[in-house]
Order: C-alpha cells, then structure tokens, then sequence
DNA sequence: AGAAGGACCAGTGGTCCGTA
DNA sequence: AGAAGGACCAGTGGTCCGTA
C-alpha cells in the first residue's frame, strides 16, 4: 500500500530519503535564522487520497509527423524557446536562474521571459472578460481554465496552467517586493543553484510579507492589481499558516516580547 | 431526437404549447408597458447538450420507515415545514405568496419564511468562512457546494441547493427594493397567482434596477452585503443583456431620445 | 537528476426531471 | 398542474507522474 503523502515539491514523503536542500543566505533582505520547516518538518497535512493513474493508450497511428529534430534554431526565450509553428509541439526550454535583464543563453528560458508569461496571461484574462462582458456572461476575475483554453487556442500554445500554476509565488515575489526578488535572482545565479531551488527560495520572504500584512496572503494577493488575478498556492497558503502558529506559540511562551515578521520561529514543525 | 432547448421556467420549448403567463400590472412601481418577452420570444440561446438521466437503481431493502405519514404538526413555517426530527426526510412544504408578515397556514410556508432561509445560508457561510481562515485554508466568498453541505450537516436539510438557487432574484429584489417586493406580493396575493407567477415577475424590476446601474447586474449583486454572496443566476443575467440589446436598437433607431429604465423596449425579441 | 506539461481526479456550479 | 429537491453532468481547480 503506497503511503499517500503528498509529493509536490520538498513535502517530505515516506521511503524518500531526507530532503537538505539549501542553507538559504536569504538574500532577499530578510535575513533568516534557523528555519527548519523550509527543508523538512512539514510532511503530512491532510490529503489522504489515492491515484491510480490509468496510462494512457496511444493507440493512434496518425502520427507521423512526430518531432521535427531539426531544432537547431537558437532564439531561447523572448520567442518562447523551440519550436517554430512546424509540427509535433516541442516542449518549452528549461528555465534557468537568470539575473534581472539577463538573455539566457542556449537552450534555456530566463526568468524575465517566466514573469512575461504571467503577463501575457493577464492580458488573455482581460480579453476573455471583454468578450464575455460584451456577451453578458459570466466574467472571470482570475486567470482560470478558460483563460489557458483561450491562451492556446490563441497560438501561445507555450502556455499551460501547471507550469504556471508552478511558479505563481515568484512571479508573486517579482510584484510584490521587485528589490528583494532581483538580489534573489542574482544571489542564487552566483551561486549556482537551479531554478527549483530559487523557486523554493521563493517563499519565505513572501512569508514574511505575510506575515506585515496580519498573514492574510489572500489580501496581499488581492491588493495588488497585477497579482490579483491568481489563485494564491495551496503550498503557500500553508506555509503562511504553519508559520503563523509558530508566530503564536512564540507569543504565548514569550509573553510581552516584539514578534517581528523576520526570519522563521525558534520552533522548527508544529509541536508548538 | 429530442430537442435540447432549455425547459426551465418560461423559455419556449419545442413541443410546448406556448406559455401566456401573466399580463404583468408591475405592481412594483415600474410600470410596464408591453414587455413581449417576459412571456415568450427569448427561447434558444445556446445549450446544445443533452441528457440521459440514469434512473437511480432503488435496490436497497433497507427502508421500511420510509415516510411516517402521521404527518399532522402543523407547525407550518418558521420551523421549517413537515418532519420532526422524525425518519424518512419530508419534503417541505410549497411556498405561497403571502404579504410581509402574513404566516402561512395550512401545509404551506410564507414569502417570509423563503427569504430567511437565505439569511441562514449566510449564517452558515460566515461560519464556513471562520473556520476556513482559522485553518488556513481557502475561504469561500460565496455560497457554495461546501456551504450547503455544512447546513445539511448542521441539522438545516431544509436547505438545499436547487432550491435556493431557484429563488435567488426575489431575495434580490427583496434586498435591493424591498418595498417592490412588498408591493409585487401583496398584489400577487390578491389575483392569487402561484408562486410560480409570482417568482417569474421578480425579473422585472430588477432588469430596470440593473438598468439604472449600466447593466451591469454583477456590480449590483457586489454592491450589496447580503446579495454578494449569492451568484447570479443565469437566466436573470440573460434578461439583462436582452434588455440592453434592445435599449441599445432603439437609441440608435430614435437618436437623441432619452432612454429611460421603465418597462420594456418596444421590440419585443431581439429582432432588433 | 532536473524540469515541462498531458492528463487525471475530486469536488463545483448549474439545473433537469423523476417524484410527491 | 404546481412545486421541492435528488441526482446528474460538463467543465474547474489542482497537481501528479509518465515523459523528454
């Protein structure tokens, strides 16, 4: 019987062995201290589900026109990485970490191209609403499944809800606090690290953000216009509430001190 | 094959002998001149979808207390209609019109009585709402699936959701004019129309009110606090933007004539 | 190993239509 | 005939995991 714990990201699941991911410099000005429940700690919270995953049967013989393996076209990002409109629907580069204005170079994607995504996908919102205004219907105020059906049918067919879904909380940092995003790009670009890495980076000062703003995420999204139109992460929602509890348990055992919302709690999981 | 138009309320369907309905007086104070389309002529839209309901396979020997039929409480509403606590769950007892007020008698339940279930709903919403945001997880704006689950499970079955969804725009009326609303039940009550006349004539009035606001019904649900928790229905979204279509003909067929939110354009479709 | 995204799934909004 | 509501269905939010 598989354990059914969640996969997604550093969510520490049984038979894997201990997640140590980066010793975050936290470069993003919000200097951090312990913060053990950034690496691990935070396994199991709910979701006691089951897939079954039925593979798929391609059973279709159509398809001749493959992959066109000439990819040999080196305009990385800003077009959108390979693929020309020729056939057989490449895969989008890879991104990598790349400093603030930086071209990636190769077969790779930056991450001015990443956050110009979300703002393509703003604008595909703003057309759909215009179009269903002007037809009297329901109108969307987030970017939802219809809106990727409208982005691909549109020929921007490089977009697709979970590689946004993804990375909703960077682009979240890139608007909330641009500074403190840029020196993050630039302090993991130095350092090597890979996208996923600064991805998970990604969280804690948006955490912090939270936590200035009462640890209400849903209102910090919500306040700014271009943020506003998605959904905030499940995994950062939760992050938000582990790490208010910890901000309580502090409170409650160190009575009348000044909880500032740097850094994580002295207490690494939830035991209090 | 069966034609897939919509069959709810008074949309035209194939096969149907064409609905007369009431000849609205509008006792709401908007008085109404012809408004052709509030009987018929708003049929097809789109919904090309069909059903095939899969008769429900009743194979469970379990049930002898099917319905206690000692059904003489006649505690009519305010509780909430037939079934104590009892077994074998009761429907609830129809709706009449009633002035405000006025109790039901007999096996009926009032106007009154309609309107607080939807002040109950919002109870239960609020209380959704505040153990959501305790639990750090998402938290509903609206009424919605969990919402109605919550108030089965609290003990309030009476509450369900078709039925309330049904009833939305005369608790909108209700909330946003309520002496309309008195007016249209009294003289309701006085024809003695059903409730189905009744319910049909609500719309009326609050296409004039979403008139007044630029059609936009969406901005005049928000605006009000009880009223922007619930949807919008569908049909009542539909009505407005017909209207608007018309208003819209007939200020450029009579340039510079001032157009006015009372009663209906002189085209009765959407001819033009 | 790291990453992109097709495809799946539980639970939603919406309301039909068998039922009383 | 009029009405209440169980139950259905298309399309959603969410993200896993087979793929490259």
């Amino acid at each position: 019987a598989l354990d059914a714990l969640s996969q997604e990201d550093d969510w520490t699941g049984l038979s894997e062995e201990p997640v140590h991911q980066l010793e975050h410099t936290d470069a993003a000005g919000n200097n951090g201290g312990g913060g053990g429940y950034w690496d691990a700690g935070q396994a199991k919270m709910k979701k006691p589900q089951q897939r079954r995953r039925k593979k798929q049967m391609v059973t279709s013989v159509e398809t001749d026109d493959d992959m066109n393996e000439g990819d040999d076209d080196d305009d990385g990002n800003g077009g959108g990485g390979g693929g020309v409109l020729g056939i057989g629907k490449q895969r989008e580069h890879p991104f990598i970490v790349t400093e603030p204005g930086e071209v990636a170079r190769g077969k790779k994607n930056g991450l001015d191209y990443l956050f110009h995504l979300y703002e393509q996908c703003r604008e595909f919102l703003i057309q759909v609403q215009t179009i269903a205004k002007d037809r009297g219907e329901k109108c969307p105020t987030k970017v939802t499944n219809q809106v990727f059906r409208y982005a691909t049918k549109s020929g921007a067919s490089y977009i697709n809800k979970p590689k946004m879904r993804h990375y909703v909380h960077c682009y979240a940092l890139h608007c909330l606090d641009e500074e403190a995003s840029n020196a993050l790009r630039r302090a993991f670009k130095e350092r090597g690290e890979n996208v996923g890495s600064w991805r998970q980076a990604c969280y804690k000062p948006l955490v912090n953000i939270a936590c200035r703003h009462g640890w209400d995420i849903d209102a910090v999204f919500n306040a700014h216009p271009r943020l506003s139109i998605w959904y905030v992460p499940t995994k950062l929602r939760q992050l938000c509430h582990l790490e208010r509890s910890n901000a309580v348990a502090a409170a409650s055992a160190l009575v009348g001190n000044g909880i500032s919302c740097t850094g994580s709690s002295a207490s690494g999981g939830l035991g209090f």
